[in-house]
DNA sequence: TTGAAAGCGCTACCAT
DNA sequence: ATGGTAGCGCTTTCAA
């Protein structure tokens, strides 16, 4: 392997930029004695283009020589297209169960060639936020929970994404949905506490704001169950705190209440303790069905009955992307996804 | 207000990059009837540069007009720098701690004009990970965990990031260290654990692969407190499944222990409940000691005892990282950020 | 006060 | 099989 003087990368013509170290593919060319042109299509094996073995050595050994990383920026400027792929983080605080999927997400647009990231939207208005994504360019935004203007998707789509996909209760105008159907979640609960005989059913409902995209659809899903039964449902507003657990617990008698769909296992683990610390038995007096099917439901006692969730594939999603990625003229699919089933223990 | 006929804007020259539509500030110049450096030193409020009202306005309409959205990279690729942070996501599952951590510190470095994007690691080897965060170059990267290599810091600042900074329990040459010492989550439950009369004390350790970085020291901790004593310490591995802890908690008379630190509050509740399942009486028999103060301590009867743990403030490291890009040159900078302390409640 | 133009790093077209 | 080069969108210097 030949060795060459390497002049001193990047001498900044104008004195703005900052000066930088990092190698640049013609800095690679100047090691491996070939041109810029070279260089870019070995370390991209462009197919189009037939290169001899001894000169993709070189280039190989000179970019790893200079410990070369090519710059996604520049990249996607000349491509008129990046691959970067972007999930706002939901607002509210995110479970095991969407952190899973989104693991399974990231590996499945990974290995297609993406490059996933989530990005916060604390502080930030919604056109504020939805500017902030759309500097960045990328070639596909995927959106947990349902705070998504469609006027927004216009703008990330101008911007260059040729897939919007929300996943949540309701469809946005001009993008793909995976619609998430909670008003099923609801229905389970309802008809399962229907069906072992409850009829006075009380619902939480989280106050935390964020949840309501949630919350309101699962309540919803209650009525429907319920609806035209002699069964009465009765909403319960209920903020993740203790005292305002027992607070609500002291008014249970007045209530009257022998069934709870408690929005999740947590708000039902919050709420049961709350309950029992009263005197109130479960399942005898009221009977309680969480949701999310997380593992404390299993290590209450009694153990708790909730609503399984099955979350769409992350493979299938990735897929979907990439479709819509490569096709970007087809009309919005709108997908239900989630999947529900009564997993029955012991506090129902 | 002016208008003018505009071009279809981006005719392709060579007919290789998709063809786009996002508006250019040579659009929005156009529109506006200026040159493309008026729109920058407009939009950018350039203070070294004097705009006249009429022209701003004509350009701030027009921009509007088009919804103009700025190309970050293209932007950071003249200015040689990015406004990115980078916070690759843990491998493990995180917690609501982390979660409002990350919530803060991406508000607090939004306020100083960063963009912060979180990006997954799974399916990829330490050295790809590494490339392909380098690939996006980034002004600032924030790794939490011990994972990093100190070549990954120099392959990182190579490519332009002016601030490594890693969040765990170890330093990383080169890199700046909020050192989150988890032997004193150890030391203070070992340290309780004694002072409340334990002296065989059990230590959970959990088999989760990701979780050694905090468990091991953790375990650490306890031998440190109770080294020199009368009291023993035994380390006892568990995966976060039901039958492994009723197994466990099977073998629990022949390892004669009165005393736990069960890693974290989620192991605490998940032996415990097979503790007492088996009819060991919390705190009686064995007192359980947790940690991270999380909700359902308090919701667990008895009531969980745990170690508090105080992550650094959102702000402060969001200030070391804005220092540390405005001043690259300056040493690594290594400050101990976990604060901890002993919450008892009745299980121990 | 405004405009022309260079150039950040990269890739793909068209020569050689 | 390789090299020259235009140009992606943006900012900033220098000139007018």
């Amino acid at each position: 392997m030949r060795y060459l003087m390497v002049q001193i990368p990047n001498t900044p013509a104008s004195s703005s930029p900052a000066p930088r170290s990092a190698p640049t593919s013609a800095d690679v060319a100047r090691l491996a004695g070939v041109s810029r042109a070279t260089v870019s299509y070995v370390l991209n094996n462009t197919s189009a283009v037939r290169i001899s073995e001894p000169t993709r050595r070189r280039v190989h050994d000179a970019a790893e020589e200079l410990g070369y990383v090519p710059h996604a920026a520049a990249r996607s400027l000349r491509a008129g297209q990046s691959r970067l792929v972007l999930m706002p983080s939901p607002a509210f605080p995110a479970g095991p169960l969407y952190g899973r999927f989104v693991a399974e997400l990231q590996w499945a647009l990974g290995h297609l060639g993406y490059t996933v990231v989530q990005c916060g939207t604390v502080g930030l208005h919604g056109d504020e936020a939805v500017r902030a994504w759309a500097e960045l360019r990328p070639v596909a935004v995927l959106v947990a929970g349902a705070d998504l203007a469609p006027q927004a998707v216009t703008v990330l789509k101008r911007a260059g994404a040729r897939a919007v996909v929300t996943l949540g209760p309701e469809a946005v105008e001009g993008a793909h949905a995976l619609l998430m159907d909670h008003t099923a979640v609801g229905r389970r609960a309802g008809r399962h506490l229907y069906d072992t005989g409850r009829r006075r059913v009380g619902v939480v409902v989280p106050v935390e704001t964020g949840l309501d995209a949630f919350a309101r659809p699962r309540l919803r899903g209650v009525r429907d169950a319920l609806d035209g039964t002699d069964a009465t449902v009765t909403e319960l507003p209920l903020a993740y705190e203790e005292e305002a657990a027992a607070r609500l617990a002291a008014r249970w008698p007045e209530l009257g209440l022998d069934g709870l769909f408690a929005y999740n296992d947590e708000y039902a683990m919050l709420l049961m303790r709350a309950l029992q610390d009263r005197g109130v038995r479960v399942p005898r007096d009221t009977a309680v069905i969480g949701a999310d099917d997380l593992m404390l439901g299993r290590l209450l006692r009694p153990r708790l009955s909730t609503v399984h969730l099955e979350l769409p594939s992350g493979r299938r999603l990735a897929e979907l992307v990439d479709r819509a990625v490569r096709a970007p003229g087809t009309p919005a699919e709108r997908h239900t996804v989630l999947g529900t089933a009564i997993v029955r223990r012991e506090s129902t």
